[in-house]
DNA sequence: TGATCCAAGTTGTACAGCCAACTCCACCAC
DNA sequence: GTGGTGGAGTTGGCTGTACAACTTGGATCA
C-alpha cells in the first residue's frame, strides 16, 4: 500500500496524486464526524505514519482542506475542524445541470436562441480574440423542477461554439458534452451583483420588467489561460445564494465598486 | 542576501516569510507589466537562482499567485500571466472603512444602536456560544463620500463586543481598533444573496420599503476557529459587486439554494 | 510537403531533514 | 492560591534531491 515512491503512472488512475487521495479521505472522515465539530485532527506526523507518506505530502493535503475552510491551522497547536463544509466541486459551479442534480432538483433547459456573428470590441476583450472574430451567442432559459429560475447568456469563441452548435436543441446540459469532447475547464472568475430585469428577462422568467435579479457573470479559461466562455446568468430572487470561504492565507474574494 | 537559512526572527519583520516577500515582489512585477499580459514567467529554477532561494520556496510563492488567479500553472510549460488583478487583502474585505479608502472614497459611519442582550438560539449557533450568553448587537449606517450606501448589523460575543462598546460613538472604523487591541482575524465565510428592504432599511438608506438590496452575511473567526463576529451588510443596488476567483486546484466558491 | 518522433525544458509529486516559532500544560516558587 | 518558568508537542518555513508527466519545437523521415 505504500511501496512505490514517485508513482502515479502505474495504475491508480482515479484520484491521481497521493495527497489528493489523502485530502479526500480526510474530508470524508471530517464529514462523517470522526473528529467531531470543533475537534482536533491528529498531528501531521501521526497522519504521515498512518497513511505511510511523508510529512510533506500530509501538509499538501491539509493545505487543500485549509483552502476549503474545513480546518484551521496555526503554529504550535493541532488543527481544529471548522465545519463539515459541503465542498462543491469546481464543475458544479460551471454547470447549472450538475449543480441542480447535486441539490436534488431536476434541471431543465430550453435554448431560446443561438447565433453566430462577429464579436464587438468589448466581447473581443473578454474572450481575448482579435477584432471581428466570429463568436457564438447562446440564450437559454433554465428551470429547476420545471420552474423558471435563470436566464443564461453565453458567448463562446468559434472553436468551442462550433461544438455547442452541433448539439441537439433540447440538450439539458451544454457543459458536460464539452467536457466529453475534450474541453478542459481550469479557472473561472465570477462577479456577482444585482441588476434589473429587462423586457426579455421579464418575458422569459415571468417576472416584472425592472424587477431585481441576481446576476453572476463568469469568465472561464482553460489551463493555458485561453478564454473558453463568457457567461451571464440572471437568477430570480430567492433561488440562489453564493458562499465564499476566505482566509488570511488565501484570498479569493474581492469587493468592487459596481 | 541569502546567508541565514531558517531565519525569520532576525530583523526582517515586515513581510515575514521569504515566500511572502517573493509573492509580493512577483505580484508587483506582474502589475507593472514586466511580463506583459499573457506573457510567460521565468522558470521556477531561474526565479530560485535570481532570488537566491530554493525551488520549494518559489513554488510556495507561486501557489499564492495561482490561488489569486494571477497566473496559470500547468505541467510541462511555463506559467502564463492571466491578469494584473489587484489582489485585495483579506482585511479590505472585513473592513468597510479600509475598502472605501482603497477605492479612493471617503468612508463614513454612524452608529444607530448598540445593545447588549442574551443571545437567542440561532445566534448562539452562529457564534458558538452556550445558550443565553450575552452578545452585543451593533447597528450602523455606512456612507461612501457622504452618500448612504450600506446598513451593517453585527453581532459580537461579549469578549469582543466589550471592546466595541468602549469606542467613541462616532468612530468611523470598528474593525481597525479591534485589530489594534490584539484581535486577530483569520478566516471568514461570506454568503451573498438578494433581499428586500424592510422598513428600517428603507428609512436609513432612503430607499423604498420592499426594494431590492444586496446582502452579504459573513462569519469571521480567529486562528483557533472561534467566532469573532457575525455580520449582515445590506448594500443599495449599484454600489458594490463581488468577485471570486476559483480554479480546479482550489475551490473557494459554492452555490446554494437560497 | 507533411507527418512523426525525439530530446530538452518545465512543472507536478514525493521524500527526508533541520530549525524556528508558537501553544499549552505541568510544575515550581512565592 | 497565584504567577512565572520550562519543556514537550506541534505547525511554519526552508533546503535539497529525485523522478514522473507533460509541452514544445526542432530534427528526421517518408
Amino acid at each position: 500500500m505504500a511501496k512505490e515512491s514517485g508513482m502515479a503512472g502505474t495504475g491508480g488512475r482515479a484520484a491521481g496524486a497521493r495527497y489528493r487521495q489523502l485530502a479526500a479521505d480526510l474530508r470524508e472522515a471530517i464529514a462523517s464526524g470522526a473528529y467531531g465539530a470543533g475537534g482536533r485532527l491528529p498531528s501531521e506526523e501521526e497522519l504521515a505514519q498512518r497513511y505511510a507518506v511523508s510529512r510533506g505530502t500530509v501538509r499538501q493535503a491539509l493545505t487543500v482542506l485549509r483552502a476549503n475552510g474545513l480546518v484551521t491551522s496555526r503554529r504550535g497547536t493541532r488543527r481544529v475542524v471548522l465545519g463539515t463544509a459541503r465542498t462543491q466541486s469546481f464543475f458544479e459551479l460551471l454547470s447549472f445541470t450538475h449543480w441542480a442534480r447535486s441539490i436534488g432538483e431536476e434541471p431543465g433547459g430550453r435554448t431560446i436562441d443561438v447565433e453566430c456573428r462577429p464579436a464587438d470590441p468589448s466581447e473581443c476583450e473578454q474572450l481575448a480574440l482579435e477584432p471581428g472574430a466570429p463568436i457564438y451567442r447562446v440564450l437559454r432559459l433554465r428551470t429547476l423542477s420545471r420552474v423558471p429560475t435563470m436566464i443564461e447568456r453565453t458567448l463562446y469563441p468559434e472553436r468551442v461554439g462550433a461544438m455547442i452548435a452541433g448539439l441537439e436543441t433540447d440538450a439539458v446540459s451544454h457543459t458536460e458534452p464539452l467536457a466529453d469532447l475534450g474541453v478542459v475547464f481550469a479557472d473561472a472568475e465570477h462577479t456577482i451583483d444585482l441588476v434589473h430585469a429587462d423586457t426579455e428577462d421579464a418575458r422569459l422568467l415571468g417576472c416584472a420588467a425592472g424587477g431585481p435579479l441576481i446576476r453572476e457573470r463568469r469568465r472561464v479559461t482553460d489551463p493555458a489561460g485561453t478564454p473558453l466562455a463568457w457567461s451571464e446568468d440572471r437568477f430570480l430572487p430567492g433561488t440562489v445564494a453564493f458562499t465564499v470561504h476566505n482566509s488570511v492565507a488565501t484570498t479569493a474574494l474581492s469587493r468592487r465598486r459596481a
